[in-house]
RNA sequence: GGCGAGAUAGCUCAGUUGGCCAGAGCACACGGUUCAUACCCGUGGUGUCGAGGGUUCGAAUCCCCCUCUCGCUACCA
């Protein structure tokens, strides 16, 4: 039978600085559910890139001395350094400079401009002459110019329009025939109560005001105006033309899942599925807004100067560590909180106490007490139950997690099996056992099972903590990563090894954090 | 201002269609244990389930009304 695809998508990062901790967590959310996807038998394409065009980065090359080109460059190969150090196994990373990705962007423009869902007009608004800048009305500081403070006045240019409107019906009816399109619901609420209900205003799609970016082919002067250069990086870059689309495109359209920051969902539910009606595409199946990472419930940003970095954290914490807490911390629909203080409770607690520290015991006895060779001789009692059927839920808990977007809850769902280990450890106090020649048997099935437990959770945790996983089954010597209790398994030549060193928070604190 | 969401232990949160003394993790205290990374296991707190009122045999869970917090409110991405 052949596999199922899924084809998964994070949004493009903009290429106007590096990436933050806060920023990072989308990609290593989405490498979570590509990973966990990829156990569970699915065909996954895992696309992520870069947005390079637009003004701002057309300033900052400028400020920097470089062309935009460069400039874009350099931040975009340090964006793919830090998705390959936090392990990001993705498939596909596009950018909007591509050459195939511009070409198919100016046929997607011409095709919408021929088809009358573009029209040329005027944008009007509040324009700052020194700046060289429109501003919105919500964008004014005490009604003057954001940027430099002065009077702005009211302006127009030359400019090209999508017209949104004449999709609004079905774009409601599509929302009506599929209610999980969306995820948290309540984000949908705030689209249509705020944009779609007072009636959609047409979508400027192009700009003459800088130079950076894809031109308009039948109007040069024009370039295309981020959305429809930006989001149509899902589609160009696994071959879609207007006119001709590959296998590729075939097999994997439409998306599966795109994970967007909650942000930027508006143009991912109401100008994505237009443009994607308007080409006659079917849509996305699904689309997640996720919530951010705050450092110390603060956005991060330059001008307050509390920005963490991945490879920062990474260096210190080791990049298991980094993602186990982001995806811990950021709840389904609510933000998360990062600070050096939560993660070093969480590394200690979790992956030090329950999860390195049950490895670290159960092979440990398992080599003290057989020289490390444990089969299943299944000398059961009736405390082994609970466990045995924990071990054989996980999966399909995990999988409920996952697919209602509580990566949270999934991971939570590991560590409770990790949990009930450590506790049945208790209850069978194999130590006893040991000192007892007549259950030398039931001893040697306490520590399968305790084995088993690790190993599928092992198993489960290869989304999460891809490297940590390997880590345990080396230390296990197994192959098997199974999702379910395997009967007949021998652990042979284990060998016990320190995951993660617990931190002292408070030397930590001296050394590390001293202002 | 408009629309929407929410207020549950010190902290972060679960609590299906109202019904066993309101739960979990972390933190804290005490006890136990020793295989293990001073780890693990157990026990514990005054939680008015934001305030007030109502419906009901019975409400954190339904209704009304306050107070507070948060999200969205169109071209930065």
């Amino acid at each position: 039978m052949e596999k199922e695809k899924f084809y998964i998508t994070t949004a493009i990062a903009y290429t106007s600085s590096k990436p933050h901790i806060g920023n990072m967590y989308e990609i290593i959310l989405s490498d979570a559910i590509a990973r966990f996807k990829r156990l569970e038998g699915y065909d996954v394409l895992f696309q992520t890139g870069t947005d390079e065009h637009g003004e701002k980065i057309e300033l900052k090359a400028k400020e920097a001395g470089v062309s935009p080109k460069e400039y874009v460059d350099s931040v975009a190969s340090e964006i793919r350094r830090l998705w390959d150090l936090m392990n990001i196994s993705y498939d596909k990373f596009v950018r909007t400079t591509d050459e195939k990705h511009e070409e198919v962007v100016k046929h997607i423009f011409k095709k919408f401009y021929d088809q009358g869902d573009i029209y040329k007009g005027e944008y009007k608004g509040l324009y700052c002459t020194p700046c060289e800048s429109f501003f919105t009305e919500s964008q004014l500081v005490d009604g003057k110019c954001p940027d430099c403070g002065r009077e702005v006045k009211e302006a127009s240019e030359e400019a090209y329009f999508f017209k949104l409107s004449n999709y609004t019906d079905r774009l409601l009816k599509f929302y009506e025939e599929n209610p999980d399109f969306v995820v948290p619901v309540s984000r949908k609420n705030e689209m249509i109560n705020n944009f779609i209900k007072p009636g959609l205003q047409d979508l400027c799609v192009s700009r003459t005001s800088f130079d950076w970016g894809i031109p308009v082919s039948f109007d040069p002067k024009h370039v295309i105006y981020v959305w429809i250069d930006a989001l149509s990086n899902y589609i160009t870059n696994i071959g879609y033309d207007v006119n001709a689309q590959t296998e590729e495109f075939k097999k994997y359209w439409p998306a599966d899942l795109h994970v967007v920051g909650k942000d930027i969902i508006r143009f991912h539910i109401i100008y994505w599925p237009i443009m994607l009606m308007a080409l006659g595409l079917p849509l996305p199946k699904k689309v997640y807004g996720h919530p951010w990472l705050l450092f110390n419930n603060d956005k991060m940003s330059k001008s307050k100067g509390n920005i963490m970095y991945p490879d920062d954290l990474a260096n210190v914490f080791g990049v298991d560590a980094i993602r186990y807490y982001c995806l811990h911390e950021v709840g389904m629909a609510n933000d998360g909180n990062i600070t050096y203080d939560l993660i070093i409770d969480r590394y200690n607690s979790d992956l030090a106490n329950v999860l390195g520290n049950l490895v670290n015991r159960t092979i440990s006895m398992a080599n003290k007490y057989f020289g490390g060779v444990v089969t299943n001789t299944k000398a059961s009692e009736e405390v082994d139950n609970e466990l045995v059927e924990m071990i054989n839920n996980v999966h399909s808990n995990v999988t409920k997690n996952i697919d209602n977007m509580e990566i949270s809850a999934a991971l939570e769902s590991v560590f409770d099996v990790l949990r009930r280990s450590n506790k049945y450890i208790d209850e069978t106090m194999p130590w006893a056992l040991a000192k007892e020649e007549d259950k030398q048997d039931r001893l040697k099935t306490v520590l399968y099972n305790l084995l088993e437990a690790i190993r599928v959770s092992a198993s489960l945790l290869s989304c999460f903590l891809p490297e940590t996983s390997e880590k345990i089954f080396k230390q296990l010597n197994t192959l098997d990563k199974s999702l379910s209790f395997n009967e007949n398994n021998t652990y042979e030549n284990m060998n016990a090894e320190v995951l993660f060193a617990r931190i002292d928070k408070d030397k930590f604190m001296e050394e590390n954090c001293q202002n």
